[in-house]
RNA sequence: GGGCUCUUAGCUCAGCUGGAUAGAGCACCUCCCUUCUAAGGAGGCGGUCGAAGGUUCGAAUCCUUCAGGGCUCACCA
């Protein structure tokens, strides 16, 4: 039993045994740290039951506590609270209890338990990653992490949008505008050399569209009649049909892509278990609309399109079938996700890692498989999350606007580059050695600069001012773990003796901060927030730092002080690796 | 116009189910490197929590209205 669920049940004894009333809850919260005390007990709530002057009762309640509750040292009250002392004893038997838990946080999973599937990424494949989908990898990979530590059987997926006319028009730009170049003719990613190719369709496009203004048609007609789209069209066509050479060429393109993806993912250090491709699973939901058709879910429109009815949901109505029998974007998305849970039947849920704009869509799609009577639909959600939007404006990648992932991860390892040379460090590390650490160093401000923020949030990036390495950054928490590798290193000394003595304040501090973060997982698993874990990282840091810089640690007056702070730092940095692992940010072991 | 969402210090952000005098970092100003890493620490300056009502012992947090920003309302994906 914890000790607030103790404290809880003594409190309601206390309220029974002096005011006879039977109380339902009991609320607690942080003592402040301008009182004394560990833990308050907030009397107001108990006023509804219980008449009378709120510090009286207050202080009935806290003699009871010193009383019967032997971890219960002191206590005070001011206006309706009551701070409870608790005494170092618990704090010592707390930290001797966790510390050699390596996993301390972690939840073991439990193997009868329903396994979740995450899905993020899920680019197209006609350009490079961007920064957007830098946003929406970190925000999925972290979140499978997160609940994976907390217990939870993850499979981290995404679907692939390989076909559609966005990869028909790198396509056709290849064939037309190209020499047969290849990654290796070129030494290009594959990615990029698709994405140039794209570009190149959209400058070219562009001007055919300009000589057709010229020759006497609107815009509109120019943009629907210039030929180059048309034949990006029936290229597509030829797709659907089975052409060979279109096909293979796709096939080929596409590989291209998936290398430079792959070399990207790897990069950014995010990974998947399945994958999806829309090219297979886009004709895959019109058997649940027939079905759906036959339970009255939808309904048929004389032209033979199909619908759902949502309007007393307070929704519209929407297409899920086209009247000449194709499959709409949220057809597919049926269909993949009937998909996913035939694939992996242990699977119960699921999480979709999406950007905002995307709200609606998800909101209609999770309605429209309830309807159709999936037991796992209500354990569908949208991790949904703002755009990242530049100074200049809105990303673009047809303009040319947007921020490659590639270059933003080359960027960051070289800011981090420039400013470790600069402070001096790590001299007598050989360049390798230095390269890899610029790079974890790199990778950790740009990773916890945006996941520290919530989700659902966008965020203002700016690549000029790039990002901060002091403060509530990943350099910064970083360092506090390579500081605290540099004390064990020095610190030869047993550390898995139980030590029980006086907590100094910042000792006690300390250990409370420590003893949040299980809890911190799980609310992060249940919000499906990294941001939480992230600033209680810092907070932890905050907190050690102020410890390192106020007591003596290897030069400690006391053997059993100095062992017990060597002991303490090591957990920090434990907890730290941990915070960071689910955040998917590595720790350095020097800086 | 309908729906969803955001607005907290000059800037970037925290603030858990409503609780005590709303917290950090950056920037600006003072101090602290002979010690285990100063990418650090201690302090100062800076707020009508977008506005107005309401709910109650108590509101940044819940409800309503309004203002401003974003997204969305396709037989596109």
């Amino acid at each position: 039993m914890s000790l607030q669920e103790t404290l809880s049940n003594q409190v309601k004894q206390a309220v029974l045994s002096s005011f006879n009333i039977d109380l339902e809850t009991v609320e607690f919260q942080a003592t402040r740290k301008e009182f004394a005390g560990d833990i308050t007990v907030v009397i107001f709530p108990m006023l509804r039951f219980i008449k009378g002057n709120p510090v009286q009762i207050g202080e009935t309640i806290g003699n009871y506590l010193v009383a019967h509750v032997t971890e219960v040292k002191a206590f005070n009250v001011v206006k309706g609270f009551l701070n409870i002392e608790i005494s170092d004893t618990y704090y010592t038997q707390f930290f001797n209890s966790i510390k050699d838990e390596s996993l301390y946080g972690y939840v073991t999973p439990n193997v009868d338990d329903k396994a979740i599937m995450v899905e993020y990424s899920s680019p197209n494949t006609n350009k490079p990653l961007h920064l957007g989908h830098v946003r929406n990898n970190l925000l999925g990979y972290s979140v499978a992490e997160i609940l994976k530590a907390a217990g939870k059987k993850v499979y981290k997926t995404q679907i692939i949008n390989d076909r559609g006319i966005h990869i028909c028009k790198s396509m056709l730009a290849w064939k037309r505008f190209g020499n047969g170049e290849t990654p290796e003719s070129t030494g290009l990613k594959g990615d990029k050399l698709v994405g140039n190719y794209y570009v190149k369709f959209d400058q070219e496009y562009k001007k055919e569209i300009e000589s057709l203004k010229a020759s006497g048609k609107t815009e509109e007609e120019a943009k629907k009649s210039a030929p180059l789209l048309i034949e990006a069209q029936a290229m597509l066509q030829k797709w659907e049909a089975g052409d060979e050479e279109v096909v293979s060429l796709w096939k080929l393109m596409n590989g291209w892509v998936y290398d430079g993806f792959a070399e990207t993912y790897k990069n950014l250090g995010v990974d998947f278990d399945t994958l999806y491709y829309e090219s297979d699973t886009y004709l895959l939901g019109k058997e649940f609309v027939a079905e759906g058709l036959k339970s009255g879910v939808f309904i048929k429109e004389t032209d033979g399109s199909v619908w759902c009815d949502l309007t007393d949901e307070g929704l519209d109505k929407k297409i899920v079938q086209r009247s000449d029998g194709t499959a709409v974007y949220m057809t597919q998305d049926i269909g993949t996700a009937i998909q996913r849970i035939k694939d992996f039947p242990d699977v119960g849920g699921m999480v979709y890692t999406v950007g905002n704009e995307q709200d609606y869509h998800f909101q209609v799609l999770f309605l429209i498989l309830k309807k159709l009577g999936f037991e796992w639909a209500k354990n569908l959600y949208h991790l949904s999350y703002g755009m990242v939007d530049l100074p200049s404006g809105k990303m673009k990648s047809r303009e040319g606007t947007v921020v490659d992932a590639d270059d933003l991860i080359d960027e960051m390892a070289s800011t981090a580059g420039e400013i470790s040379e600069e402070l001096g460090k790590l001299d007598g590390y050989t360049d390798t050695e230095k390269q890899a650490l610029y790079k974890t160093i790199g990778l950790g401000a740009l990773k916890y600069f945006i996941l520290k923020v919530d989700p659902k949030k966008r965020i203002l990036f700016d690549p000029k001012d790039s990002i901060d390495f002091q403060g509530n950054t990943g350099p910064f928490i970083q360092y506090t773990y390579a500081r605290i590798q540099a004390i064990l290193r020095k610190a030869d000394f047993d550390l898995s003796v139980n030590i029980e003595m006086p907590l100094h304040p910042k000792e006690k501090e300390l250990i409370k901060q420590l003893e949040l973060f299980p809890e911190v997982i799980q609310n992060a698993a249940s919000a499906h927030s990294p941001a939480l874990v992230a600033n209680y990282t810092y907070d932890l840091v905050k907190e050690f730092n102020s410890f390192y810089q106020n007591v003596s640690i290897l030069g400690a007056d006391k053997e059993n002080e100095k062992v017990f702070r060597v002991q303490l730092s090591k957990k920090v940095a434990s907890t730290i690796k941990n915070a960071f692992h689910v955040l998917g940010i590595q720790v350095p072991e020097r800086m």
